[in-house]
DNA sequence: GAACTTAATTAGAATAGTTCTTGATCTAAA
DNA sequence: TTTAGATCAAGAACTATTCTAATTAAGTTC
């Protein structure tokens, strides 16, 4: 039985993604976020990622937040001024917040919907980035 | 000539707007947005009443930012985290954010395009605000 | 109109999420 | 191994916003 290939930690991670080198901390940060639906907090994965690194600060989380997003590994959610949120979910997608349970569930175009079609834009409009947010209940 | 009727006061805001009694105050801030396209923040508005209502403060202006999104008289727009900025346009639209000028636009459906239709909502989904933000350059 | 009640305003303190600073530690390269 | 640059940790600093307490203004009742 031979080693694991040296581009796979103990994380399962790969050791650089999108050009950016997967430290440790960035791996459990982004590990964390991987497996989770619920757009955590910057604050809501430090405490979790204590766990495994129990000397983490939470400027650092903040740093891997800021490195990941920028990198395009994982989008920054911001619903008002609320603490912003963090979501694994690289596609095309709005966020509606559910104001009963205040969850918040990606929500998908329906097949074939190009969102830049149906807005009147200026001509020679460069978009960069769409955000839609939906608030509301469930019923 | 007859005086004017009293529901008009010297700023042209009537004495209340969607159940919200228009003071001084609320009447400056609304009259400045109304006559703005560049969506200012509490901030900005502050400073401009200030020229009518010197002795105005920012928690003052806050505050009528408030009542005045609250009855539905402005909107309230929210890029990432930057300050909160306000729009008297109260027509379902999206706002355009320049990284070059730093500017926002207002920006139209296409007629006849209603957002919810394009979106896979979960069955029996009450949407009661949609935001929707770009980000680009005029090219 | 006078006394009373409630709402609105002001000024400044407090809050909270985030960013910055500094020094220590780690990593990659030479 | 040495060096240079990146990353990290801890806490201070920052900033938009909200809260608190006291004052003023407005509306209501007599």
């Amino acid at each position: 039985m031979t080693t694991q290939p040296s581009q796979i930690q103990p994380t399962g991670i790969p050791e650089e993604i999108n050009g950016l080198r997967m430290t440790r901390q960035r791996q459990e940060v982004y590990r964390f976020l991987m497996g989770e639906q619920s757009h955590p907090t910057a604050n809501e994965v430090f405490i979790r990622i204590k766990e495994a690194l129990p000397n983490v600060s939470l400027a650092t989380v903040y740093n891997c937040l800021e490195a990941l997003v920028q990198h395009k590994i994982v989008r920054q959610v911001n619903f008002d001024r609320e603490p912003s949120r963090y979501c694994p979910n690289l596609d095309e997608h709005g966020h509606f917040h559910d104001e009963t349970t205040g969850t918040i569930h990606d929500v998908k175009f329906k097949p074939g919907i190009k969102l830049t079609d149906l807005l009147d834009l200026p001509p020679n409009t460069v978009i960069k980035d769409i955000e839609i947010t939906l608030r509301g209940q469930l019923a």
